[in-house]
DNA sequence: AAAGAATGTGAGCTTTTATTCACATCTTCC
DNA sequence: GGAAGATGTGAATAAAAGCTCACATTCTTT
């Protein structure tokens, strides 16, 4: 398998048609993902949904599982190429206002599809993801980390990849939150403002840190 | 069904035994979603490893959703009942400390039984068990909420069911990450440390809003 | 145009899983 | 001790799901 091949594609396509193969059981599964979760989504069901015989499923996807790990992979890919880019332009910002630009852009992230995001969250880990799961969330810490070293003047003393494991966790899981649970907050700047607070009274507090009360 | 069984029982044990055939279920369906996880605990499976027969189980459970409900029913039960009894010990200690003692029992919580946790986390919500999952979480904030109530001199101006919000996804995703991905993080103080500062910086922090920088 | 490669098909095989049910065995209680 | 209810059994059923394979169609290349 190539290194562009990390879910075990079985034949890399080599045609447009079977691109579009590939790409109508990608979209099918997703969409029946999103719509009824993963129990449902059995391979004969994808199968029809794609339009597509079963038996081309099998010929790109060995199992059930390497298809939903492909779509973890792209899904994935998506939001670390948005981070990056996003990261990319921040460099000479104010660090509230970058700060605040990083919240944006988790919660545009998860707006996307936040019914998918959720099942794939859920799911990936137990059918192999695992490694890909830790994978993403140390790229994104990594670059993370390399923004704290950049602004390190105007930060309280850090541990960095500390620091970064903490607000990976943290505002990934906000986000996450807030779009399923309290989308209304999203109306105004009621949910970024209380996160981009929560993040920097983390990083510049430190002299609330001793004196007891 | 009786109050104290929201998770369909088929049946209420009467005598000794039958309540040791229940538990041995689901000690053995909490054994095996712990080491291999949502797919691997089959109805048939769990009757063997619990050295009842199958249809023991479905005497008391009607299907295999319902037995892992009750098994997280179980587990969220012990979590809140440990929460009440935290928050209300911590009535009169200084804020710090506090913050510190929740956080401290988050952990806790989540070393008991951290693999069964995680499966239990994910799977719930897609197997009819998103409003118990809500509840919890609701439960947990409105705690929260209360402490932050109590505590409202020593903070800044808040909206309590917000920050409460807030706090309980964070706290619970951090803890839950440390957990499993960076244990050794828990052998000093370090991830407790880290964690309280957050929580305070949010609560305590609000000259550092306007300033630009 | 023709052959070989790539792609597509779907009936049906196999395995797995949930679930039932007719019957056996215990417990309680008169 | 014995009847009635509670509990336990596990072979068997039925449904569902994963997956294969022999064959058909389309594309590329010369």
């Amino acid at each position: 398998m190539s290194p562009t091949n990390p879910s075990q594609v079985r034949k890399t396509p080599r045609q447009r048609r079977s691109a579009e193969t590939v790409e109508a059981i990608l979209t099918a599964a997703a969409h029946i993902l999103e719509k009824e979760g993963f129990e449902a989504a059995t391979t004969n069901r994808v199968a029809v949904e794609a339009g597509v015989s079963i038996g081309s499923l099998y010929q790109y996807f060995p199992n059930k599982e390497s298809l939903v790990r492909a779509l973890n992979d792209r899904h994935t890919k998506e939001i670390l190429d948005l981070l990056r880019k996003r990261f990319g332009e921040l460099q000479e910002a104010p660090l509230k206002n970058s700060v605040r630009a990083i919240v944006q852009t988790m919660v545009e992230v998860h707006r996307v599809n936040p019914a998918l995001h959720r099942v794939l969250v859920n799911v990936v880990p137990g059918i192999g993801g695992l490694a890909e799961t830790r994978v993403v969330e140390d790229a994104a810490a990594a670059l993370l980390t390399q923004f704290l070293k950049a602004r390190r003047a105007e930060l309280r003393p850090l541990n960095f990849e500390l620091s970064a494991f903490m607000l990976v966790h943290a505002v990934e899981a906000l986000t996450h939150a807030v779009v399923l649970e309290r989308p209304e907050l999203l109306k105004g700047e009621a949910f970024v403002d209380e996160a981009s607070r929560m993040i920097l009274g983390y990083l510049r507090t430190s002299a609330l840190d001793h004196p007891e009360t």
